[in-house]
RNA sequence: CGGGGCGUGGCUCAGCCUGGUAGAGCGCUCGGUUCGGGACCGAGAGGUCGGAGGUUCAAAUCCUCUCGCCCCGACCA
């Protein structure tokens, strides 16, 4: 490819709305440009980028017997209706009607549609198990897009779905998946670690997430360096010490704290509490669904006054009270100022759970056999003490609520926990039989008897791949890309191209290489050595083979290494060879399994 | 949706507070000099100042509405 008319429109500048740096790069290389917020044209050099991810992740899945399919991205509602998942998506869903009224959305992911397929033509247990995937333009009307190609509306996912008979097989295709993945990520330069996450509005028993440690990234994972546990902040457990309440005699006692709202107000109010010593109760929405109709729940949130709510366990353990009768929660979110009043007859800041009967009460585990505590009185400007929490309020659910925190004990070992921010690149799902069962997809046993299908459900974003590779990835000068995701192997740039024998001698390299296979970007623009060498930089193509006058005079040309940032002179004469080998390698390092 | 910020040549921005007929740097075109880390000189092209309405003799500037984009909190690959 000459450069002189390939379209590679770099920045001298950082673009104005560009807050990350893989975002900063990706413009500023000439790699996408924005055409609305979350959504993004691939320029050639990305794109390029885009299709060797893709291959990879092709490779691995079709090594552990996957079968590309490619689904429409435009999709009925009906599927989506019978899933229940029309409601659960909400706003996130891009929806539209079609000229006669029909209601059609934009998939978000595919296991709807898959399992359509998989009902009308899966009728034996003979025929399991399957893998089926896709790489696919998946669309999701973010809240918020943000940070290049970090958080969009519109991206492309692989997306895989396993079909097995029974758990056990479930089992063995998720290990397949997983292994998958982590070759999948080695083979892209990516550093990752696999946490436990939760499964949110995609159902089922189990999941991991692939996580690349960035400050760009969006979620939290504590992690212990002693053991290796990991998970993501919305499902990690942690150790924290005792508190010894003392007396057990002590009975609930109202007094007056005009003006104290908050948790931190009480710990300095003349006869207060510290907050570990104090309830801190929340007022949540539950909603959930049944076909068309949406019913909200009131529930209560109790935790101890120093520690934070966590609303993704919050949500699991309203599930837990709402799932019954064909109800399905889809959504919990605090209660608004006027609803708390209405249930609880008084305002926020003097909230307590004792006496209510008629709101479920979740209560956080650190709250269990806690006494002498204090929380509001349910009455404006009054709170109670004395409180023996078993005693004196009625629990619905005792489950984990809270946030970890850095520096808490790990959950598994003596270790203490890390939280850190980090990127989701992938998402594997042990789906179970929440679709089958819902969508009617079952095969006959050996046994002659009807079985729901067993899933599991897989995803990678391709664009988080690229940008994660890049936040990884750079230095000063621009992106630095890891061989197996580059544009290009290797750029030739001779630095004067009106000297006729640099330029007959780079034509030559170029050619030779081309017609090897050798994937070589082939810089003749007529521009100055410092904008070639900063736009080849910015790039990041992996190796440059600059030639310039001095050195081309003693029979040499220059081999730079853009990752070591090292330069190394060699012969003319040797450069299609070096070249070659240093590619060689440079793949090499990257494909060798290390996991 | 709540909070904050920004929309002025292709890019980065100044001008706005205190209304007076639109600027700089980079980029682009042409000519010349230069040529190993984003050169220099000269000459040019290029802007409905996001949009609509209003105030005014006069609006990029003041007022109202609206659209878009970015950032911070509730969703996910």
């Amino acid at each position: 490819m000459r450069w002189s008319n390939y379209f590679i429109p770099t920045l001298r500048e950082d673009p104005a709305d560009a807050e990350v740096i893989s975002h900063k790069l990706l413009l500023r290389a000439g790699l996408i440009r924005q055409l609305a917020a979350g959504i993004y044209s691939y320029l050639p050099v990305a794109q390029r980028s885009v299709l060797k991810i893709s291959q990879i992740i092709r490779e691995e899945m079709n090594a552990i017997g996957g079968q590309e399919f490619f689904l429409p991205a435009l999709h009925p509602a009906e599927p989506w209706q019978e899933s229940g998942r029309w409601s659960v998506m909400g706003d996130n869903m891009f929806r539209l009607k079609d000229r006669k009224g029909g209601d059609y959305c934009l998939g978000m992911t595919h296991e709807e549609i898959f399992t359509e397929i998989a009902r009308r033509e899966l009728r034996s247990y003979k025929q399991l198990p399957q893998v089926w995937y896709q790489i696919q333009t998946k669309f999701r009307d973010e809240l918020r897009p943000k940070s290049g190609l970090l958080r969009v509306r519109q991206f492309t996912m692989k997306d895989a779905y396993t079909f097995d008979i029974d758990a056990s097989g479930l089992d063995r295709s998720f290990e397949d998946q997983r292994r998958a993945y982590c070759r999948i990520y080695d083979r892209c330069g990516l550093d990752y670690v696999i946490v436990d996450a939760d499964t949110g509005a995609m159902g089922g028993s189990a999941s991991n997430e692939f996580m690349v440690y960035t400050d760009a990234g969006e979620d939290l994972v504590a992690s212990c360096a002693q053991c290796g546990y990991a998970a993501n902040t919305e499902k990690a457990a942690s150790r924290i010490p005792e508190i010894e309440d003392g007396d057990a005699t002590l009975e609930p006692e109202k007094f007056p704290t005009p003006g104290v709202r908050t948790i931190e107000d009480l710990t300095t109010f003349p006869g207060g509490a510290e907050a570990s010593r104090q309830i801190k109760t929340l007022v949540y929405v539950a909603v959930a669904n049944k076909g068309n109709d949406v019913q909200a729940t009131p529930v209560l949130a109790l935790l101890r006054g120093d520690h934070p709510l966590n609303e993704a366990k919050l949500s699991n353990a309203a599930a837990r009270l709402v799932n019954r009768d064909g109800w399905e929660l889809t959504s919990v979110r605090a209660a608004h100022a006027e609803e708390i009043f209405e249930w609880m007859g008084a305002n926020a800041g003097s909230l307590g759970a004792v006496g209510v009967t008629k709101l479920p009460v979740i209560a956080d585990e650190a709250l269990r056999g806690r006494r002498n505590m204090t929380t509001g009185a349910n009455e404006d400007d009054h709170h109670l003490r004395g409180v023996n929490i078993e005693r004196d309020v009625a629990v619905a659910q005792w489950t984990d609520l809270r946030t970890v925190i850095e520096g808490e004990g790990c959950p598994r070992c003596e270790g203490t926990l890390r939280v850190a921010k980090a990127l989701e690149v992938g998402h594997i799902f042990k789906l179970g039989t929440k679709y089958s069962v819902s969508m009617g997809a079952s095969v006959l046993t050996a046994e002659g008897k009807e079985t729901p299908i067993v899933m599991g459900s897989y995803g990678i974003g391709v664009e988080r791949i690229l940008a994660a590779a890049i936040e990884l990835h750079h230095d000063e000068a621009g992106i630095i890309f890891p061989i197996t995701i580059a544009p290009f192997h290797v750029v030739v740039s001779p630095l004067n191209v009106r000297d006729p024998e640099l330029k007959a001698t780079a034509d030559r390299i170029y050619r030779e290489m081309l017609s090897a296979g050798v994937e070589v970007l082939y810089d003749d623009r007529d521009e100055r050595a410092g904008v070639k060498l900063n736009d080849a930089d910015l790039v990041g193509i992996p190796f440059r083979i600059t030639i310039g006058a001095k050195k081309f005079k003693e029979g040499k040309v220059e081999f730079y290494d853009r990752a070591a940032r090292r330069a190394e002179d060699i012969a003319v004469d040797a450069t299609f060879e070096h070249t070659g080998l240093r590619i060689e390698q440079a793949f090499k390092r990257l494909n060798t399994p290390k996991h």
